[in-house]
DNA sequence: CATCAACCTGGGAGCGCTCCCACACTACCT
DNA sequence: AGGTAGTGTGGGAGCGCTCCCAGGTTGATG
């Protein structure tokens, strides 16, 4: 909290003033080219330019965002109320997409981990106090407060993911149905005819998603759905072996499962080998994520792959766009659905 | 690259001269009660205090970071030449630890992604351009230039992790060499006689350090060294697969490996598979890093965990230090080594 | 040759803060 | 009473930029 003195480096660099001066304009003239204003003369700019480089001359941005009242930033925020979640690659995925979209712009990013209400006011105060243009919200859970305070101060925001199925704030979000479906079929093509789902928590709309796949895939098999071949769990390691062992006890003759992440098919694996169920022979088993826990498994495992980087390049060229237009009420707000892919391995 | 205009949101909050005006006091007061100087009455601090309240005002800080001169922020610099480094779940864990001790600052975190020569040029202008207090550095290579373009410009800054034995600039890092070392004697005392290593890059110092402890185990046990027992790769799965078949061919009787990364452990543990050798029973193994593939392998892997999430706390620390005493050229370097744990699993 | 739009250009004003000097005012000593 | 500290306080001067207006130049047009 402290303000205590600290002195930047850089005190002696060249200013515009001083550019203007050995170019033997303006100050306004140097600022023009700078800022690539095409109202310039070519002599002009070529003379300015060449001050420039001779003096090594580098914007100050914390002046220009001052005098132009913008930040030159935008933040990423990760709400991580639970432990460990940051860990998910999903995370460094969205991450290293974001940075890779940002590199071509002159905008900073900036990282907010927000673990409480405390840090979430902290975090508000920021916003007010002028430090960013936009902010990329990593999946929010359906109750957090953010989406509609960021909606109310008019501040562009993007969501990765969707709370619900009528998002009002912009977002990008993986096409979750689609890819349980597909990898849902995929079990039913190969000749299983008893598929279960390990569901992640319902109050969730991803989770739902997924389980709405799994729905479409067995209906569009000509099948009934089965609720006793639908486990709910948790997202966790631990809920993947109970819903297990749960399924194991409803139906045992089940000869597939889909579970909604890799990590829940994890779980479920350890079951079926202490059940002694051979992967793939006696079950075939399919996840979502395709993280490195899949890579690992023993079989490998069959996931369904989002695009994830892809996902974080998306986020900021639409949250690029949302401050473009923002104030224009007119303008609608950009939603994007990436499509999955089906990683084949071992395990189906 | 634009200069695209974008008008942020908060135009029409109080400043310090409206809360100076409510206050009945003069600017400078105000600007000393929100930092905290002892300078000023009780009275006129309490006046000041409750017009801040009143006006729900908040300070600019880029206002701020113009006048004085510094940035309020730091960057999280994390070199990305290879593909998927940056999922590893160190690097999550030091911003966590890093988002975690900056939380009771008002620094703010940068991340920075560089991925190619370009960037770092960039980057570079970006630190001559005032918008940083301090760097922080995850995973530099030996021969990466920027620490000592940072020492050249006088921009605080630490490591994670040293580039050599001698490294002069600040740095945190864990203890390599007793974590290999204590991974090595654990394998000894459970009357493994022949134990071999797959290493790192040795043009690594971390590597290094890891080969050096296991050599210090070896022969704290009264054996020779024999250097057919030690497999240079390349912290890739693929690297340890090929690691462990060299190994089986040299010395068939192996009957137990220190990888010094649990990637490359997953490697040698498929290869030990295939060649028909049961984990732990006929060899064990031992990972380092504790990561999520260590817990999934069949059976889990032994590995030695280090505190990650500390590390990046205690290079907030150092850096913090480092840019209060900037400029202070009598002041010493902190250099910091933290301490690893082993952790026991089914593999050893 | 006058007129006017279109185009360039310089530089004042100002963004919201910190820094620091000068000035009051008190208290305490000669 | 005169000095000498020490303590609070106000406000001018800037930080380095962008914004924008006025003014100058140019070239096409009547």
């Amino acid at each position: 909290m402290a303000g205590t003195r600290r002195r930047g480096v850089g005190r002696g660099r060249p200013t515009l003033e001083e550019v203007a001066a050995r170019a033997g304009v303006g100050r306004g003239t140097v600022s023009r080219v700078i800022n690539g204003s095409p109202r310039v003369s070519d002599r002009t700019r070529t003379a300015v330019e060449q001050a420039v480089a001779e003096l090594g001359y580098v914007p100050n941005r914390v002046a220009r965002a001052l005098a132009a009242n913008r930040a030159d930033a935008v933040a990423l925020v990760i709400p991580e109320p639970e432990t460990r979640l940051f860990a998910e690659p999903y995370f460094s995925d969205v991450i290293c997409g974001v940075g890779a979209e940002l590199a071509d712009t002159d905008l900073q990013l900036l990282l907010t981990l927000i673990r409480t209400p405390k840090e979430r006011q902290r975090f508000a105060e920021y916003l007010s106090a002028h430090r960013v243009d936009g902010v990329l919200l990593v999946s929010v859970h359906a109750d957090d407060p953010l989406p509609d305070l960021l909606e109310r101060i008019e501040m562009p925001a993007v969501l990765s993911g969707r709370r619900s199925a009528h998002e009002s704030v912009p977002y990008v979000d993986s096409d979750n149905a689609g890819g349980a479906q597909s990898a849902v079929e995929h079990l039913l093509g190969r000749g299983r005819t008893t598929v279960a789902t390990i569901t992640g928590p319902l109050d969730m709309y991803v989770a739902q998603c997924r389980l709405d796949g799994y729905r479409a895939a067995i209906r569009a098999a000509g099948q009934e759905v089965d609720p006793d071949l639908i486990a709910p769990a948790d997202f966790t390691e631990e809920g993947g072996r109970r819903a297990m062992r749960e399924l194991l006890r409803r139906r045992p003759h089940v000869d597939a499962v889909f579970a909604a992440s890799d990590v829940m098919a994890a779980g479920a694996r350890q079951v079926l080998r202490e059940e002694g169920r051979r992967v793939p022979d006696d079950v075939a088993l399919v996840g979502f994520d395709n993280s490195a826990v899949a890579r690992h498994m023993d079989p490998p495992l069959t996931s369904v792959r989002q695009n994830t980087e892809e996902m974080g390049r998306a986020m900021v060229r639409v949250l690029l766009e949302e401050i473009e237009t923002q104030g224009d009420r007119t303008s609608k707000r950009p939603q994007l659905v990436l499509p999955t892919e089906l990683v084949r391995r071992g395990s189906s």
